[in-house]
DNA sequence: CATGAATGAGGGTTCATTCAT
DNA sequence: CATGAATGAACCCTCATTCAT
């Protein structure tokens, strides 16, 4: 009974948790880190400026609880799903593809935690022990999707089918970038472009580069 | 006479605009545009906070001017250099070499820039008529080295160097997102790589992708 | 039946406000009126923040009826007390041993009556009504010690054995002045005296004076 | 000529740090530390509150350099007084008489500046470096004042005026604690009372206590 | 009665910008 | 032109108090 109980109020402790990140995300995305102001997560929240208090520590830590759990939700994806494994280009598309689409669901969102991570983490070395474990968490957590990229380099390297004298982490880093730059493109525009010619676009350029395909000739 | 004076003068205060833009790039890049007091530039500029106001309306329109004569000025030089003609890739190495040289430099400021564009830009829509025409500059300077790139990119399509199906705008593009990509890379790092490595990695990359040149076989 | 359900219920919620008392007169005493957190006497006494509430109006009235409940004890103590009725200075010296020694033990907190006493009353002229007899029922209740000691005095000037030609109510006074001084040294320290000695002290200068006994010779 | 103008700004500078002050004086007096909002003093002293950051780094730094004039300037006055040297009793009465003189006169400060001490300082223990020291010169002109009586004492006890058992130290405490003692009567009051009266008491409580100087009969 | 959650009301502090000299 | 000083306008955050369960 006294259990059931506390587990409902937990539950509905997260979910508002959530509700705070889900109204943090639209504003975080549309105007970075350091334009929002917490009364604007908190109107779109639907609560008030010092509710946010009861559940996150402050504005920082509200930004990077959203940034992992952005992050992981990605990361959970990719490990429930299965990737084609004929080949290394279709299981890029496959993986591209959920990639850009969860992730361009919150393009802007991405954009600003990029921006985030070079303008505000950098200087920066005082940090409370809470916020320096909530940083270690988020730094792990925007690691993790760079390593599934690895790993599927990887993998194509072992069976031989990426040739290029690259090590596997320069070229996860270039996919990245790429991906990156897809995201403020989009940011830019204000839209989400076409994902599926995005992926066939990217993965062209990352399977065969600009001079391309036909150097079989 | 008259006029002498008033050109030197002319030439004394443009001296001292640039002054302020020097400090600027040194605070910009290390703590992006809301970092950065104007105070900070003041000091090391050895100028009080509110002599800047001499020289520009406010702190947006120095980080603008920046921009503008930091692109600006890379575009000069890409004006005056003769790029190899005999292939693309090292028509592109010399082109990479510099730019990456020229940039890198200043990569913190260039990531400081990304995420302005980025973060600043977005949202606001009302400017005043000088913020108008500056920031229709700054696009078009940042604008300008996209163009470079892809005036490469077109004589090597036209030439056949360049065979992938990918539209000209779509590969300069991902070469653009893979500089920014090393830019924010040094950034977080703190500090800039080998560029004759990391050119002919992006070199590597470009031309023949991931999957790569052994394709051949 | 009910009656005796309500006494004792009656019972129940003096105890539990008693309980709040206990943990205010640590912390209030600990931290001073205004640095004391709601929260920081809730989970001393074991409570929620809200459950205070129950319990007494709000954090003025905490800290006054705390006021008013040590020094009642106080005063019952003394009225029990059979004070020696040989010499003043006897008396004086089991009234002072006493009372140091029950003030002592929560000298941290009669330092914070005390400030409480000229910061936060002063200037304050707006209360409701239940403020009103709060108030002055804490004002009484710190009165009656110094009657106690007036009492004294006053028998001793009556005896005789008081032969200076000041007011009783001087005396008084600066007594009281003494044994707050004491107080405050503590708080300072962190920590009480010996109180025989100190005791004996406050005796020797109260009675004496500085220039002091020997006047005799 | 130089020179001298930056002597006049410093001189001007000086003065309003010191309208700060005054202003504080006035209104930490009335409402204590805690209860003293920034806004108060910039109104009083006729700046914006904006403008106070500009002189001191913070409230607390406003309070402690008010302490430290106010006892400093005391100490000054202490220092170029020629005390009577004929005996102990005219020596005190002269410097009780300025004393309270000039404590009189802010007595509510005096009042606050006790408070402050025990309610504010206890408990914390990190401070930055400005504070520290701040801190410092805080605690030792408080101090400075208690030496000038220790002094007085001490010399009276040499000559052999002071016959009292007790300790010079302990002496001076008492005598502090009868003067902190007026100045918390006054601030509860709400003003000052006659400074011949109270020096006078005071001296005679402080020379022959209470059962008092006939006890030669 | 107990309490987790919600919130209004402020407070201290910062900083871009303006002004007077 | 240079600058010290002044300030309006925010913003983040705190906390006593209230409310719903």
């Amino acid at each position: 009974m006294e259990e059931l109980k506390e587990t409902r109020e937990k539950a509905v402790r997260d979910a508002k948790r959530n509700l705070i990140l889900d109204a943090s995300v639209k504003v975080f995305g549309e105007k970075g880190f350091h334009e929002t102001r917490l009364e604007d997560i908190a109107a779109q929240a639907g609560f008030s400026k010092a509710s946010l208090y009861n559940y996150y520590e402050d504005k920082e830590s509200i930004f990077l609880h959203l940034a992992i759990r952005e992050h992981e939700r990605l990361c959970d994806k990719f490990e429930t799903l299965d990737l084609p494994k004929d080949s290394f280009q279709s299981a890029l598309r496959t993986f591209l593809t959920v990639l850009v689409h969860e992730m361009g669901a919150r393009f802007a969102f991405i954009a600003a935690v990029s921006n985030f991570q070079t303008g505000v983490f950098c200087g920066h070395e005082t940090f409370g022990k809470h916020r320096e474990t909530l940083i270690k968490q988020f730094q792990t957590a925007v690691a993790r999707i760079q390593e599934q990229i690895l790993r599927l380099v990887s993998q194509a390297k072992s069976s031989g089918e990426i040739r290029s004298p690259l090590s596997e982490q320069a070229i996860t880093k270039y996919i990245s970038s790429i991906i990156r730059g897809i995201m403020y493109e989009w940011k830019i525009k204000g839209k989400m472009g076409d994902i599926t010619v995005e992926v066939n676009e990217i993965l062209e350029f990352v399977c065969h580069g600009a001079t391309g395909p036909a150097q079989t000739a």
